[in-house]
DNA sequence: TTTATAGTACTAAGTAATTCGTATGTCAAG
DNA sequence: CTTGACATACGAATTACTTAGTACTATAAA
């Protein structure tokens, strides 16, 4: 069986993107950068940010009087685990699909298509 | 408040994916199916089902005694929006470094990448 | 020293998603 | 006619996710 798949709620990921420009963070760096797009409370943010740390993504220790945080994972490794988990709930594990649909779908610029090519040509 | 899905939730796509294979089924067809794989009771597989009839992917009309269900929008269609609303909330809205990310962590295997790239040449 | 401020801890409530039980109706077999 | 199988309608419990209020603590300012 496969192990469970934890992977980062909505908010859980908008607010690790935070955390991630900025390598550490307080909760009032996030509040503050999230209250320029909405209107949320910062108890709100430090509850997330209590449950990323007990999810085992956000690290903490004391700085003056308030924690600071660090993510404990890179981004790409979380991100690739969410790519992971969307392939496997919508394409039943197969990549191919999804790279497909992104190619013929024209979400991809010309430009950016040819240096995927050159990347694949290179991986090989 | 956590945003309204405008794309299926996983149950409903696990249901919509076994509708699309049949073109049309009855809540019995969905609910064997889902049955050899997991424990359900077939008025939850009912209610998921009236549920995407009023979220407008099925439509059902009476055959003998029980509801026939069709799918409303083609799957690929339907699959589109979900790479969409992926890309918007991790990526931001953009699709480069997903492909980036499909390409570099392997997820695809060697032969498969050489059809991508016989299908961007064929693009351009 | 008293008060205002900035922080955390704890609790709880609202909303969405998932699950299923019970009541009820209909039809066919006995 | 009665019973059993199978279907829908309706309601509701449960879990996950998101949001925020209140109480308390420590520091800084007056």
């Amino acid at each position: 069986m496969r192990p469970k798949h934890i992977t980062l709620t909505p908010q859980e990921l908008e607010i690790m993107k935070l955390v991630w420009q900025r390598e550490s963070a307080t909760v009032r760096d996030i509040y503050e950068a999230l209250r320029e797009r909405r209107k949320i409370a910062y108890t709100t943010v430090m509850t997330m940010m209590k449950i990323l740390e007990t999810k085992g993504y956000l690290k903490k220790r004391r700085q003056d009087r308030a924690f600071l945080y660090r993510p404990t994972r890179p981004k790409n490794q979380v991100i690739g685990g969410m790519i992971r988990e969307f392939i496997d709930r919508v394409f039943n594990g197969s990549a191919e699909p999804l790279l497909v649909h992104l190619v013929k779908a024209r979400h991809i610029r010309e430009k950016d298509l040819q240096g995927i090519v050159r990347m694949i040509e290179e991986i090989k």
